[in-house]
DNA sequence: GTCTAACAAACGAACGTTCGTTGGCAAGAG
DNA sequence: CTCTTGCCAACGAACGTTCGTTTGTTAGAC
């Protein structure tokens, strides 16, 4: 009989958060989830909010470590954007509860930590639309579309893939980072 | 005192659902929207998941008659194309709360309805597929991108405009347009 | 090696609140 | 008079959370 960790609350937490969104997951059913009564994860948590806070916060972490590793990579602009996109492509795929939560739950988080994560995501599309900018200054990315527009239209084609997406598919993730890239005109 | 009728509690209620989400909508905070109690409501619907049903069958419609007009259009398959990207455009951004419902809140339906509309996506998604296919044949549609893929990243992109796009900014509908034919790499 | 003190994990009952919903009644419009 | 609209009071269920208690494990003292 091995018993519960906060890790593990976590993770069942992602996982409904993910899912059924925050609102629509009670203390009940999480507790269900690991074999628990709901009041018993007050012995691992301090609150529920504190559990999203928690699950969008290591979503967080990932992207912002993704796109740390991108910017280390040396080469032209058009190597780094190719490393971002891999990179949000892991997180997105390797992660689904966390990136999901991170990415549409954020609104149920109290206000102070809501405009943390809105930060966070600005500074992430501010990355992608600096190494366009790059790439089009070095001459190693041609996009008709302007740096500003083409972030956001990048981020929103992969910010949709965890919905559509199976590994086990024909298409191997290294195969859809060339057809994202082709698609958007850089390959 | 002017009084309250159905239309006006259905379109409170898309309001309230796109913005906090169905499960994060209660009867009461639907009610102070239009200066009623929670109660009253009942007076113009059946119950709180009829609301959901009806916003988002609004929402469905709403895409269905833009996929309709957009096929009748004649001229080769990118002039169909560009009908039906302008049509989502205008749907996404004219109908803002029945949109976002629609796209959003799906999964807090009954599962009857969820699967309607869920097969109502599919054959949406199929349309943009079909006149992917149809320009290639036609050779008025260039796209690197295979027919499937590319719907799919069409869509992601038009789904998301509704989160950054301003009808006050520099950026009219119209170029929007040009800019998402453009990105993707078929004008 | 045993006894003991501490601790973490979970239970079960209960708290106050909010939830969706119901039913009876009142006011006003056609 | 009737129909629509809304209020009011109330329902049972579910919500997040707290509390005192129990259980199993771990660590140190004897």
């Amino acid at each position: 009989m091995s018993r519960n960790t906060k890790e593990d609350v976590v993770a069942a937490a992602g996982r409904l958060f993910a899912t059924r969104g925050y609102e629509g997951t009670s203390m009940r059913d999480l507790g269900g989830e690991l074999g628990l009564l709901g009041s018993s994860l007050y012995s691992h948590v301090g609150s529920k909010q504190d559990l999203l806070v928690e699950v969008v916060g290591r979503g967080a972490e990932l992207f912002q470590r993704s796109i740390d590793q991108a910017g280390e990579v040396d080469g032209t602009a058009r190597d780094r954007l190719r490393s971002m996109i891999a990179g949000h492509l892991d997180v997105v795929l390797d992660h689904r509860d966390e990136g999901r939560t991170f990415l549409n739950e954020a609104r149920s988080l109290d206000s102070e930590h809501r405009s943390e994560i809105l930060s966070a995501r600005n500074r992430y599309e501010s990355a992608f639309r600096t190494v366009l900018e790059e790439g089009t200054a070095d001459g190693s990315i041609m996009m008709d579309t302007e740096p500003a527009i083409g972030a956001i239209f990048l981020l929103s084609i992969l910010n949709a893939v965890e919905r559509w997406y199976r590994d086990d598919g024909k298409l191997s993730r290294a195969d859809l980072v060339d057809e994202v890239l082709e698609f958007s005109g850089v390959l």
